[in-house]
DNA sequence: AATGAATGAGATTTCATTCAT
DNA sequence: GATGAATGAAATCTCATTCAT
C-alpha cells in the first residue's frame, strides 16, 4: 500500500497551476496503476474486482472511471507500462552489448532484478500475460512482438557469428529462451522455488549457460 | 449426489438395468468433460459459463450441477484425468528407455502427439494450469507434483551417469526443461507460430538437443 | 430414525397378496411422512428439500412423488393426520368429562404429552403452521375450524353453567387459551424454556388454573 | 459497503452536500426497509424475493444489496428497529406506571395501538418471528430476551406487592401473558376475527383482566 | 413399486459501469 | 476532480418435478 513513488521533473516553464493539477492526476493514475498490478497479481484479472483496486489505491472507485476507460484498459496500461521497459531494456542491450552470452546475460539480469523489486509485476505479467492467447487475441500488443524481434534479432546475429547453430530457426530458439526465463520465473512466482536471492542467481546462471552451451554448434571439430 | 460412483456387484439376477443405467451416467459425465474441455480452452475458465458447457455437450446446465458440485470441480476432473496420463507416460518413460536423451525424446514426443491429437486439452492444460498459482494454491494437485519428481529422477540419473552436470540442482534444471516443453507448446497455442507437423518436429528436435547439449558437463576438451 | 412403528391390523379376509401390498405400500407412506415430520420441524418447510425427505426416510427421492402429489401435499398429510387426532380427542373430551376446569385440564394434559412423546410433531404443527396465515390461505384445514368450534362450545358450556363469564365473546376467549397453550408449547420448542418434565406439570397447572380463574364470572356476588 | 454509517462531523465548510447525500442514503435505506416489512408480511419471509422488494420499493434490486448483506440481514433490520420500539415502551412502561394491571394495559394497549398503524409489522414480527427457533438460531435478539425480561420483572413486583401468586414461576406466567397477547394478534392477522376496533378493545380488555383475574392469588375468602 | 437421471424455472448475488452531486 | 449511490445484465446454483427404465 501507498508505496512511495518519485515523482519525475516536469518540463519547467509552464503555468504552475496546470503543472500541479497534472502532476496530481498523475499521482492518482500511478497510484490506481500500482494498486491494480498488487490486486491483479494477487487475484488475477477476472476474480479483481474494482472496488478492490479503488480499495488498494485509497480512492473512490468512481476514480477509476475517470482515468481508465474500463477494467481492461487498465491491464493494457499495465502491460504497456512494464513491456515498454522490457523493450527499451533489450533494445540497449543489444547495442550495449556484444556477444551472445553476454547479450543474454545482461537480459536475464535484468529480469530477475525486476523480480527482486517488485515481484507482484513480474507475477501480474507471467501469469495473466505470459502467454494467454485469449488476452493476446484483444489486446495484441505490439511492444510484445517487438521485444520478441529483438530477441531474435540478438540470436541471428549469434547465428551470424557462429556462437549459435544455423540448422535450427532463430524463432524457434528464442521461443525456447524466453521458456526458460518465464518458466523460471514462474517457478518463484507458483513457490515451486524458494524465493531467496541465492536461488536467483543460480537460476541466472543455469539459464544463460544452458540455453549458450545448448544452442552453440557443434560436430565436427566442435565443442 | 451420485457421481464417481463405485461400482459394486450387486444381487446377481436383475442388475442389468441398473448397469445399463450407469454406464449412460458414466458416458453423460465424460460427455460433459469433453465440452469443458473445449470450451475452457476456447473461453478460459472465468470467462467459460457452465451453460456454456451444457449447450457445448447437448445437456441441461442442471445435469452438469448432477455431476459436479461447481464449475471448478469440473476444471478439477479435467486436470486429475489428463495428469494422470501424463504422469504414467513419464513413470514408463523412466522405466522403459535408458539414457537422458532417450527418455527425454520419449516425454518431448509424447507431449507434442498429444497436442497434435487434442490441442484443445493442451492448451487448456497449458493456459489455465500451467502455473497458474492462484488455481494451485486451491487445487494442489498432486498430479503435478509427482510429475515434477519423476522428471527430476531423469535428471539425477543423468547427473549420477555423467550425462547431465553436477554444478546445478536438479530441481532447477527440471524447471528449465519444463519451461522450454512448456512455452514451445504455448508458441503453438498462442499461434506465436504456425501449427504445422514440419513445425513440430523441429520443436521437437531443438528442445532435447538444446536441453540435452545445454546440461551437459563440459570441461574435459569442452569450454 | 427408523422409529418402530405400531402396524395396525387389517379388516381379515381379503386377498393376502393385495393386503401385503397394500401394506408395504401404507408403510412406505408412514415411513416418509415420519421423516418429513422430522425434516421440516428441523429445516421448516421451505428449506426442506424433497430430497431431504427421502433421504430420512430411506429411499429415492422419485418415490415421494410416488405417494404424495407434491411437497406441499406432503405438509397436508401430515397436519390432516395430527389435527384429526386432536379433534377427536377434544370431541371425546367433550364428551367424556364434565365441568370447564376438567375438560380444560383433559385438552392440556394431552397436549402436553404429545409433546412428550413427539416433540417434533409439535414443533412442527407450532412453527410452520400454528397461525400462518398464509399457510391458512392455501390450506384451510376444515379440521381446525373444528376444533376452535369444539373449544368454543366447550366455553359456551361454561358459560351456560355460571363457570364462565358472559361478558366476553366466547371465541375470543377460546383465542385466548389457545394462545396460551400454544405459546407454553413453543416455550419449549424455541428452548424458552428447560424442556423437563417437572416444568412441563407445572406449565399445565399453570395454563388451566390462570384460565378457568381468569375466566371466571367475578363481582357482585363473586370472588 | 458504506451503510449504517455513523455521522461524524466533517471539516465544516464544505459538507452540506455530504450531509445531503448521508440524508439521501438513509431515506433510501427505509424506503427499503418498509417495503420489505410489507412483502416480508404479505408472502412470508422465505417466498419473498429481493426483487419484490426493491420493486415495492421502488428501485433497483441491486440497491439492496448496496444497503444490506443479503436478505437475512434485511429481516434482521426490521426487527431489531421494531423490537427496540417495544423494549423502549416495555422500559418507559415500568417507570411510569405502577400496579400490575396499570402497566399490562399500558403494554396491550401499546401493542393493539401499533396493530392499528401498521398490521403488516405486527404481521410480520408475529408470524415470521414470533417465536421461530429455527430464526431464533441464527438470529438471537437479545431485544427480545430484554423484552421477555422487563416482563418478567413486571410480574415478580407483582408478586412481591401480593398481586400475583408466588407459587407459580414468574417467567412462565410471561409466557402464558405473552401467548394470550401474540395470539390475540395472531387472531387478527389470520382473519380468524374480524379487524373492526371494537372487537380490538373488547381483546385488550379480554386480555387484561382474565390474565390478571387468572394470576391473582387465591385462597384468603377465595375459592 | 422404485430409482435417480434429466430438466429448467427461478432465486440469489456480484460487479462493471453510469451519473448526479 | 472526486465520490459513491444507483442500475441491471449476467452468472452461479438450487431444487421441485418429470420421466424413462
Amino acid at each position: 500500500m501507498g508505496r512511495a513513488v518519485v515523482r519525475a521533473q516536469k518540463s519547467p516553464g509552464r503555468s504552475a497551476g496546470k503543472d500541479a493539477a497534472d502532476d496530481r492526476a498523475r499521482d492518482k493514475q500511478r497510484q490506481i496503476l500500482d494498486a491494480a498490478v498488487r490486486v491483479f497479481a494477487r487475484k488475477g484479472f477476472h476474480a479483481a474486482r474494482i472496488s478492490d483496486i479503488a480499495k488498494e489505491a485509497g480512492v473512490a472507485y468512481g476514480l477509476v472511471y475517470h482515468y481508465f476507460t474500463n477494467k481492461e484498459e487498465v491491464l493494457n496500461s499495465i502491460f504497456q507500462r512494464n513491456w515498454s521497459v522490457v523493450v527499451k531494456m533489450m533494445e540497449s542491450v543489444e547495442q550495449q552489448h556484444r556477444g551472445l552470452k553476454a547479450r543474454l546475460t545482461a537480459i536475464v539480469d535484468f529480469m530477475m532484478n525486476v523480480y527482486k523489486i517488485s515481484p507482484e509485476t513480474v507475477d501480474l505479467l507471467v501469469l495473466e500475460f505470459g502467454r494467454s492467447s485469449r488476452l493476446a487475441q484483444t489486446v495484441r500488443h505490439p511492444q510484445v512482438d517487438r521485444s520478441w524481434t529483438v530477441l531474435q534479432h540478438i540470436l541471428e546475429a549469434g547465428q551470424a557469428d557462429g556462437e549459435v547453430r544455423t540448422d535450427t530457426d532463430a524463432r524457434l530458439l528464442t521461443t525456447l529462451f524466453l521458456g526458460m526465463v518465464e518458466t523460471g520465473l514462474a517457478a518463484f512466482v507458483t513457490r515451486m522455488m524458494q524465493r531467496d536471492d541465492a536461488m536467483l542467481e543460480e537460476m541466472k546462471r543455469a539459464i544463460v549457460s544452458t540455453f549458450v552451451e545448448g544452442v552453440a554448434p557443434r560436430g565436427n571439430g566442435g565443442r
